[in-house]
DNA sequence: GATATTTCTTGACAAATGTCAAGCGGTTTT
DNA sequence: AAAACCGCTTGACATTTGTCAAGAAATATC
């Protein structure tokens, strides 16, 4: 339990700042979370399954990807401190478009779809704390979204470089590529264009 | 008032069938509204500017474009319905990164960002609503990336056929070219090759 | 209804990216 | 230590897409 508690302190932290938790909602939420510790290569989620959990990503790299023929597409890479779940199908309690998958060990906590929705029952004052997380995540994929609009490998690599290099340290590039949506060749090229910043 | 009412409703019936508005609730969030009819052309807003509105596009059309270089590049197309923002602008209110025009003549209502916290100051149990709608939209951003990230213009232009097709009516195709991220020439061959489905 | 403007299409060509294949270098495994 | 594996790089080439330009078609304007 002290554990958990410090696990989850950095999203407690973070949930706390946006508006200070009551005691017991902040109990019912620890309480529920359960800790797993993985080991790089496991399956948090499988496409064509319902995404039943949200994980807090204490430590470790996540990545989604879904395949199209042969290939696997990199559809987002998931740091420490960031909540992960399949959005279309967590939200709607779907089959997934996409597996999750340990890039390193990692250590996450598990809250269930059924316990959230308790939580939202007890404690509807939490909806304001989701709202706003929701809110952050929206407009961080719409970044996304401009960085993939972008003419050219170069004016990609040019914005990553701005605005995710710091995350990317440890992360093979064969996936930065994906997250690029890019072939790894590109990227490999770009960025001896551009003298490997 | 009356006419408010009328425009509104599509709104408001959402809401309602999420989970049902208190009257007071429903008043004020009504009221708080101003209905604008503008004309082609006009823009909501201009990049740089703060996006101090949300609006319901009660009838029309209308897109949000940024510019690199000398390039107007289409990011989204709003359709009648939908909640209209520009999403990180509004959220932090801070300045935008993209313009919202229309494209068409249109009747919007229009919530102020100060008004509609206002609203949640008063009646917190609206962050439930919210929190279900931002969800919304996210995955629906989610699956628009997953669509950009197809490999070449037909994979692309036949997910939106499959997707989109009907909301795109009304809209010229070069628009419609943006939104794929394809350029209007190679939206017309892509559409010649599939035979103009 | 004639004219002007905008959008769409098509062609020719250039540029960017993907694909396939080979080889390099580091790490892990046995 | 040797072998196997994995990620990265590089080259050659094919494919796709973008760009520029011209004309056709559609739409708007007067």
């Amino acid at each position: 339990m002290q554990d958990k508690i410090i696990l989850l302190s950095p999203l407690l932290a973070m949930l706390n700042k946006l508006q200070p938790l009551s005691k017991n909602l902040e109990d019912t939420f620890t309480n529920k979370f359960e800790i797993e510790e993985i080991k790089k290569g496991t399956m948090l989620l499988y496409e064509k399954n319902v995404c039943k959990n949200l994980w807090f990503l204490a430590n470790g790299l996540l990545r989604s990807y879904h395949n199209i023929g042969d290939k696997e597409i990199t559809s987002r890479i998931m740091f420490t401190g960031h909540i992960v779940i399949s959005p279309g199908s967590f939200f709607t309690q779907t089959p997934a478009t996409e597996s999750i998958e340990a890039l390193s060990d990692c250590v996450v906590a598990r809250l269930s779809f059924d316990d959230l929705q308790e939580i939202y029952k007890k404690y509807p004052e939490f909806n304001y704390h989701t709202r706003i997380v929701t809110e952050q995540y929206f407009y961080k994929q719409e970044q996304r979204l401009y960085m993939l609009r972008k003419h050219d490998a170069v004016a990609k690599y040019n914005y990553f470089l701005e605005n995710y290099a710091d995350y990317f340290k440890d992360i093979p590039l064969m996936y930065l590529a994906s997250f690029l949506n890019i072939s790894p060749e590109t990227l490999s090229r770009t960025r001896s264009k551009l003298g490997k910043k």
